[in-house]
DNA sequence: CCTACCGATCGGTAGG
DNA sequence: CCTACCGATCGGTAGG
């Protein structure tokens, strides 16, 4: 009872499950088998099994811990005061740099999840669920306010905002000119000024 | 001489193709077995190497077949005659059409276009990258036109174009109150026109 | 973490 | 399109 119970998972198989992010990302789920994940790690794949129950439970391992930074950048991004615009950037900057900050756990996380049974896929959908909870409510707010338009289409453009952020993995290469920051208030500007001239907000933007 | 001559890719094989485009969508190209296949055709594994050389052939057949369906209502729309938004509408509204007429055959160009060899695969990508092309032409036109605004940013403009469409297929599923061409009007509102209220855009749109 | 192994399945082929 | 088969590999386990 004096010492610290070790309670953290132990550091190999964190070991484990940052070979299966890289791998799965690379090679999918299907496409990396056991053997492969040992060799990485340099031991026998039956010894791979010391530390996991089956290669699912590393998926979702690796799922789970992707869910889990979107989801807690994304609260930080809804509870911050300041008007919806400030939370909206805040939200879809906060996305993109997880995701480029990790991104072979959000390339995973993205297209992974799919192959994970029932049961884990459904805890994975109820996160992306409140995920997606979250930025329709900053746009709900800001219709409320009367900072957004009052007849914008509140599920079309949480979807458009999470669509810019879900495709970045799909097209950004690390040593780009443009900084995960930048990608973000850039996207942002987009949706919240739009494209066309003829506007006030052109003159009214700093 | 006087037959014509069977050039059509034979029955049985575009046979073989529908049935992977639904497999590999739903399963995966790599969990997606050659007795899955011949399964679902009702035939033995074996036998379908009276169609293909390979199942990688295969997966070329299916990507191909998609890409190819973006990129001619993708050419189509940069060839309209009228506004750089008109073009941009039409542009979007035909890939999510495509997208969502041929869901399966979109998912397998989108996710699983990585695993082809080198070969394949760079293929593809000049494909992709065509694409692009013509999308970012057509916000470049708006710019030089002065329909869109002077500090436009292209690229990022042309990401978030194809980042709504490419995203369809993950949120999408049959039955939902908006069709595909509603979609594209929306989303191409929310990029062309903005969010934010305080714009004579508001007044001026119909 | 290794040795040694399990049954099942993999993509693919020869010959008819 | 089938029969019959190939070597390789799959995820996983028992016992140490």
């Amino acid at each position: 009872m004096a010492q610290t119970v070790e309670r953290t998972v132990s550091p190999r198989r964190a070991e484990l499950v940052a070979a299966a992010t890289r791998l799965f990302s690379e090679r999918g789920y299907h496409g990396t088998s056991m053997k492969h994940l040992a060799d990485t790690l340099g031991v026998l794949k039956g010894s791979l099994y010391a530390h996991i129950g089956s290669k699912e439970e590393l998926l979702y391992d690796v799922v789970a811990e992707g869910a889990g930074r979107f989801l807690t950048r994304a609260n930080a991004a809804a509870a911050l005061e300041g008007s919806a615009s400030d939370r909206l950037r805040a939200f879809l900057v906060g996305h993109i740099e997880t995701a480029i900050e990790h991104l072979d756990a959000a390339t995973v996380f993205l297209n992974e999840w799919r192959y994970l049974s029932d049961d884990l896929r459904a805890d994975v959908q109820d996160k992306r669920d409140a995920y997606e909870g979250l930025i329709r409510r900053i746009v709900t707010d800001g219709i409320s306010s009367g900072e957004f338009r009052a007849d914008a289409d509140v599920a079309m453009t949480a979807r458009l905002v999470l669509s810019a952020g879900n495709w970045v993995y799909a097209w950004y290469r690390p040593g780009g000119s443009l900084s995960s920051t930048e990608i973000g208030h850039r996207y942002t500007e987009l949706i919240v000024r739009g494209l066309e001239t003829n506007s006030i907000n052109a003159e009214v933007a700093k």
